[in-house]
RNA sequence: GAGGGCGUAGCGUAGCGGUUCAACGCGCCGGCCUGUCACGCCGGAGAUCGCGGGUUCAAAUCCCGUCGUCCUCGCCA
């Protein structure tokens, strides 16, 4: 029977035979990860995105197949037939999940050759990124690899069902549609049937999911590529994937609640993690108060603490005058770092000028005994009920920043992301989500000075606040969300307005005329015309996502062909400069300065 | 657009107080080895130290410029 078989048809994968299956005549096919060759006998690691499974030549059971096998290198693409066996007594290999048994060789086929590799194939050095990327198909080959593109197909299954199972349907909109000139920068695709116009790749499929619940498609979601034309960071990349959800008659806590029963959902399917739910919620106020940013790392408990009342008349200068002229004095307590020596102190200091702040004022507890430049100023008394506010343990470190209350908050926000790392602080949790709600509608824009929609011009403002729009719009919050994930901005959505004279008046704050709304959004605003559902949604970063729940800091990990921090393919060159003919037929021309 | 890190054999790194400093590990080639599993042992090939210029008797090393790459800020509704 096995012999009816193409030599490389494979009765099992490299990473499932098991004691059980001894006896069995087999076939594998792989790639050589490894030839031990120890003289008189050869082991072979064959490998595929399975496993690795150790194949045994001996010359005493067949000397033609052993010479064959002293010719195999790494990457060689080899099948395998022969017999499952127990390994030696002493010779199983726990660390390997086919470590009891190993193939006795009966014949083997070379259905490959490989080059010499252009780097090592080998979890143990680190690689230049590029050149993975360079040799991607090589790279993926490796075991992280082909983990983690693993844990992403079982998450975008795990995404899928989940919806599926809600009543959601899936949807592909257009990437080729028309450009809107706001905010991220279009890729733009020339037409040959119409010369001189573009078509833009969408930067998120946010008007088509608004026109759906016009359509009358109640539950949307789609794994949506999208496309931005912007400087790249580890976890930006100018093609990504988005999960983009739109619900219709909902409010905000339906769509809360179900990202919150995709995300248990996933997690328990993707990664066997049981996530608790529901999920902490801060308004935005809260978090820029507490955490002095609008994504806070939840995995460490520190928070900023106003002390003003405090330290009020202490005689410290600083906190005086600071007080006087309406500032604030906050704090964060660092833990266990009451004991760090003068430099490390002075490392903090120097950070928190970087971030903003004039000064930092320690005050560092080691086994209990307080030493600061406040106890000469603070009475035992005081300086005791300061380090109760603070939480301060025999061994912590607190630290105060005098300031405008807004500005010191931020700046303590980042020298705390500092801190963590700085100092290793343990983490509560391995996966801190948060929602985020009730961020201000607008913000002003000071290059333009003018008035901008923080989220997006469709996003509605808190009923309670609407009395606000005319006078102080800057006041008015908004019915937007953010998922944020171990500091990770990890999603954004909103209630969308679906309201004519609502949608108006936020074009009016923006300093837009009905004419210019018209032009750049008329086809959405028309479609409102005909009946739109009160609806809303979400779009959350599936590669920020899943890069999280591999544990890895750049989503470049957990894309198979990802563009470098130039937004360049080493693998394929893209972006390439068109051939004459290819602007001939497009009817462009290029104008670019020559270069140097 | 700005700041910072890095650039030494195919790969990962050391050397960077100026004069045996071009080294180590992996890989590659040759030889030996019957229970290895990051096999072991012996031997070998392989690098104008990113590129250009400068300082010096002497530069991988110091200085200037430039290119590449990574990280961050700006930017990213």
């Amino acid at each position: 029977m096995m012999n009816a078989l193409p030599e490389y048809r494979r009765t099992h994968t490299c990473g499932e035979l098991k004691g059980v299956d001894r006896g069995r005549c087999v076939r594998l096919a792989g790639w050589v990860n490894k030839r031990r060759d120890l003289g008189g006998l050869i082991f072979v690691d064959i490998r595929d995105r399975y496993g690795l499974t150790q194949v045994f030549f001996d010359p005493a059971k067949n000397e033609t197949l052993f010479k064959l096998a002293e010719d195999l290198k790494q990457e060689y693409v080899i099948s395998v037939e022969g017999i499952v066996s127990l390994r030696p007594e002493g010779m199983i290999n726990a660390s390997m999940p086919t470590g009891e048994i190993e193939i006795l060789a009966e014949k083997l086929d070379i259905l490959n050759d490989a080059c010499v590799l252009p780097f090592n194939m080998g979890e143990h050095q680190n690689l230049d990124e590029n050149l993975r990327m360079k040799y991607r198909y090589l790279d993926l080959r490796r075991q992280p690899m082909a983990e983690r593109m693993l844990l992403r197909h079982k998450t975008a299954r795990a995404v899928r069902e989940y919806f599926d199972a809600n009543n959601f349907l899936e949807i592909e909109t257009p990437t080729l549609m028309s450009s809107t000139p706001e905010g991220a920068r279009d890729y733009l695709v020339p037409s040959r049937v119409h010369p001189g116009k573009v078509y833009a790749l969408p930067q998120s499929p946010q008007l088509f999911k608004q026109l759906l619940m016009v359509g009358g498609m109640d539950r949307y979601f789609q794994l949506a590529r999208c496309y931005r034309d912007e400087d790249l960071r580890a976890d930006r990349q100018p093609e990504f994937t988005q999960i983009d959800v739109e619900m219709s008659f909902i409010e905000r806590d339906d769509i809360i609640n179900m990202i919150e029963g995709m995300l248990k959902y996933t997690f328990d399917k993707a990664l066997g993690v049981s996530l608790q739910t529901p999920f902490p919620r801060m308004t935005w106020h809260e978090a820029m108060d507490l955490y002095g940013i609008d994504k806070p790392d939840l995995r460490y408990p520190m928070i900023i603490t106003d002390v003003s009342d405090n330290v009020k008349d202490s005689g410290f200068q600083v906190f005086d005058s600071t007080l006087a002229s309406g500032g604030r004095v906050r704090g964060i307590t660092v833990p266990g770092a009451g004991a760090i020596s003068r430099k490390e102190g002075d490392e903090i200091i120097t950070k928190g000028k970087e971030f903003g702040l004039a000064g930092v004022v320690t005050l560092a507890f080691n086994q209990g005994q307080p030493k600061s430049p406040l106890t000469k100023f603070l009475s035992p008394e005081r300086l005791n009920s300061l380090r109760e506010l603070m939480k301060a343990g025999d061994d912590d470190l607190v630290l105060f920043a005098a300031g405008e209350q807004s500005a010191i908050s931020v700046a303590l926000g980042k020298l705390r992301l500092f801190l963590v790392q700085r100092f290793q602080l343990p983490k509560t949790s391995e996966f801190a989500f948060l929602w985020v709600i009730d961020f201000p509608l607008f913000s002003f824009n000071e290059e333009e000075k003018r008035i901008e929609a923080e989220h997006h011009a469709f996003t509605s403002p808190l009923p309670q606040d609407q009395h606000l729009m005319d006078t102080e719009p800057l006041k008015v919050r908004s019915n937007a969300y953010d998922i944020v994930l171990n500091g990770v901005e990890l999603g954004s959505g909103s209630i969308r307005i679906h309201d004519r004279t609502m949608q108006e008046k936020i074009f009016k704050v923006m300093g837009l005329s009905s004419e210019q709304a018209f032009e750049k959004f008329g086809f959405l605003l028309k479609a409102f015309e005909y009946g739109a559902p009160p609806h809303g949604g979400i779009a959350l970063g599936f590669d920020r996502l899943t890069a999280i729940m591999s544990g890895q800091e750049s989503i470049r990990e957990i894309i198979a062909f990802p563009k470098n921090h130039q937004a360049l393919c080493p693998m394929t060159g893209a972006p390439v400069t068109p051939a004459p003919e290819q602007l001939k037929i497009l009817k462009l021309k290029l104008d670019v300065p020559e270069e140097k």
